[in-house]
DNA sequence: CTGCATCCAACTAGATACTG
DNA sequence: CAGTATCTAGTTGGATGCAG
């Protein structure tokens, strides 16, 4: 029998939660939860928005925060088609959960950034103690 | 001049956050983080705390997490070599944050999950309203 | 024990062309 | 306008063998 129950069950644990993550704070997701939690916007208009985004990740973004709930795919039978994104109640539960990660993101920055620049200083000179 | 200040200044301010983020709350640094904040401990014990992560993606998170200063890694002088990993003060305010996003996916995972079903039932009879 | 180097399979994401 | 389909280049991650 498997007596460690430190190990896996963490892991058992936490892979619905990674999974989740990757779906929800992936890449391309925060940019367009942010912009619709301001207001619904148009296929397009997020792309204008979010230049960087091609159609096909945007795409795939929005389908999948919509499969999760996060936001709402509403169809407008104009001429030509429409379509309107929009944040459910369930995606703005996620916003002060993401302002908490990203208000620890800008805080710790510069200290981040010492840290890696320290990191990468010492990867230049790997020889220095054996010089005295 | 540029007058749109919604779109491109925030994909400017999110870009070293998303890799930020990317750099510390991948697949395994949420694990790794979560053993080390308990006690310091050596390579092997990760993996064996952590039995699916590879050797690889293992020193890569390891040595990702370190260059970011959220973990040091000390070489102890012993025969054979060991070293030994440990959360340092940088590395515990990430915790709270960390912890707060858990939660919500915890809190939420049920919603989760119904909208999943949902949206997938809706997959699997595309022609239903043409039905009735 | 700890980790680097290499090869390779799988997945990701961009570019491009086409459709209701 | 809002996508789908396809092809391809680049990246990730596992497996394996070797080394200090």
């Amino acid at each position: 029998m498997t007596t460690n129950s430190t190990a896996a069950d963490r892991f058992e644990i936490g892979a619905p939660h990674r999974d989740l993550l990757d779906q929800v704070l992936d890449k391309w997701s925060l940019l367009v939860l942010n912009e619709l939690c301001e207001r619904p916007m148009r296929f397009s208009e997020l792309r204008r928005i979010i230049p960087a985004v091609t159609q096909k990740s945007l795409t795939a973004t929005l389908r999948r925060l919509e499969r999760n709930g996060i936001i709402r795919r509403v169809l407008l039978s104009t001429r030509p088609v429409a379509v309107e994104y929009s944040i459910t109640p369930l995606g703005k539960t996620l916003r002060p959960p993401v302002e908490v990660i990203l208000d620890w993101a800008a805080e710790q920055m510069p200290l981040i950034e010492q840290a890696r620049r320290r990191y990468d200083d010492e990867l230049d000179r790997p020889v220095a103690e054996q010089l005295r």
